[in-house]
DNA sequence: AATGAATGAGCGTTCATTCAT
DNA sequence: GATGAATGAACGCTCATTCAT
């Protein structure tokens, strides 16, 4: 019953994945993923150190990667910032923009994943990530932020992303939806009112 | 180290309240409110027949207010349903019309606890009220909810009132607070843009 | 609210003596004692230092009681020993007998509970009364015991007179029913046979 | 530490075999059996998903057993019926019919288990199996069953068998003393008097 | 590489009991 | 005399984790 190594490593990665974005990392139990990825709790561990390093095989390469896009979407900000007008446009044509916009790279069940963490070692890059997803969006929104409009804007974006990524299996419905919502948060729901 | 009843009853369940709205309810152990309250678990379960029940003490008045508030409002509606421009203006004066408005209901920690709970036998009735909180919502929008957006928007007024209460525990500041967000949303991200 | 004192006593002790029968004294709880006595947990411990106690008061009134009756008969049987014949038509006619002979200290509740006792201090009191009860047995069977009949027949006499306790409020159709199955046991179910 | 599986689990069987036939089901925890089986009460629910499913896995195999030999019983027993004579004759000569009789599946400690047994799902299926034991005994005695007789009997043969079980290790002393005891209750306490 | 036996801490809950009021 | 607040041990059970095989 012996399997390639990666396979089984991956299954693992994958179910442990849909697991923690649907229910939340604290409560996933390593008995679950061990029954969905037809293995035994043994052998997870064989491959994971613990539930924690189970995490952090799936998150770091997303924190790497989002941290990234981030910068460069920071530097390019710095010498064309958006004005109101342009970020209107953005909103209203997204779909043509999407895929070459930084906004791809959260389109991620992992992202949703993280944004949800509760405990584990990984809350304080987290906090740093959604520090840094703070100003950014200040600089966006280009306003003092007393009222931290953009931690509740992270928290929405979470919501977001966690119901399109659930409720569609096929990622180009999910990110046409994603799209919606997303305009919608920008124009607001009175706009949507006849 | 008799405490007169029902100070320690309401420590329970301040304590609980507070618990049960940062962790989520299912996260929260009897341990760990008996340690904050002060006391034991075995006297938690003197004043409340098990978790469940303590979670209900907590849930069942909020329920039956906001299920009574939200009858007003929508018979309201009916009446003079909003146009456009009245949501904006209203949307612009909330601070005047705040504790008038049925929104006042909502500012309340205990209706992030529901907006949050994930098991318990109040499930049901905690899917009735989103169930009409949406509906509610798809009449204000007005529009097809092909994208479940008022699903989305419930999510994210969870995590507003969570934000806003956990942030400030001064009720006002909590409320202006609430407001500027509240306003946000209407109008979107794009709108406070210079 | 405040009741005489010995009526809520003895009501405390009814409503034990009933359960401790129909459940054994080592499943029920305080909590339902005080339930079904309308007290309150504290109160019972008002007038029993403990459920141990609660116990000997029950008990030990019986205790003595059939300890007495048992060395009455013991004494009768040693001046004019039963012979077998006799013993038949004592069976045959036990209705005429039963309420003279020291069998009618059998009849009680509290027997129940000390046959079926599995714990407490007074175990070692109710070894002592078993260990009497099958010296007599042994006398009116008159054989070497070896095969510790005389045991097995008081757990028999226990779960007749839980029995038929039990099934009839009534202590007369209790008495009636008793008296059929101790007859039955003395003839033998070969002999009900047609 | 780790012993071969069945041995543990075997183990884990044989002990709370002898603390549910001894103290009953009921009053059995699982720590106490973890402790005789000397292992930890989380192996316990390695092997064993619950405490029901534990006595389950004691108890199903028996019940089936049972049944079968029941069912064979009843139906020797409408074509031939026993006659008082030859009841009489078979309970003196029962040593040498007892293996091949359908008695023998009653010497079992796992069914004073049952007989004793006062919660679990299998309550269900002890009722069925008491009822139709109770509907042969009334065959065999042949007569109307209004002092339920039938019921007592069947106490009073979880008695037996507890007692012989209990005293006796080795099965055929059990057998032997057994036997003794059934034939006592055949013909009953005078019988034996001289 | 893989299994699953084993551990111990913690969970929600019940219980007998104590004691201030 | 009566109430009920308070305690702590024990219950059945789950979990992350370790380790021999």
């Amino acid at each position: 019953m012996q399997v390639k190594k990666e396979e089984i490593r991956q299954t693992i990665i994958d179910v442990a994945t849909n697991e923690f974005m649907r229910m939340g990392y604290e409560n996933v139990s390593m008995r679950v993923i061990a029954y969905k990825a037809n293995t035994t709790i043994g052998n997870i561990y064989h491959y994971f150190k613990n539930k924690e390093v189970l995490l952090q095989t799936i998150l770091i390469p997303v924190f790497d990667n989002i941290e990234n896009l981030m910068k460069q979407h920071f530097e390019n900000e710095i010498k064309c910032p958006l004005t109101q007008k342009e970020a209107l446009y953005y909103a209203e044509h997204l779909e043509e923009f999407f895929d070459k916009s930084e906004l791809r790279g959260f389109l991620d069940k992992r992202i949703v994943i993280i944004l949800k963490l509760e405990s584990s070692s990984l809350l304080e890059r987290k906090e740093k990530f959604i520090e840094e997803l703070q100003e950014h969006l200040q600089q966006h929104i280009r306003m003092k932020d007393d009222a931290h409009y953009s931690k509740i804007v992270i928290d929405v974006l979470a919501d977001c992303l966690k119901h399109v990524l659930i409720e569609h299996d096929n990622i180009n419905d999910a990110k046409a939806e994603f799209i919606k919502l997303f305009r919608l948060f920008c124009t607001g729901f009175i706009g949507q009112m006849k």
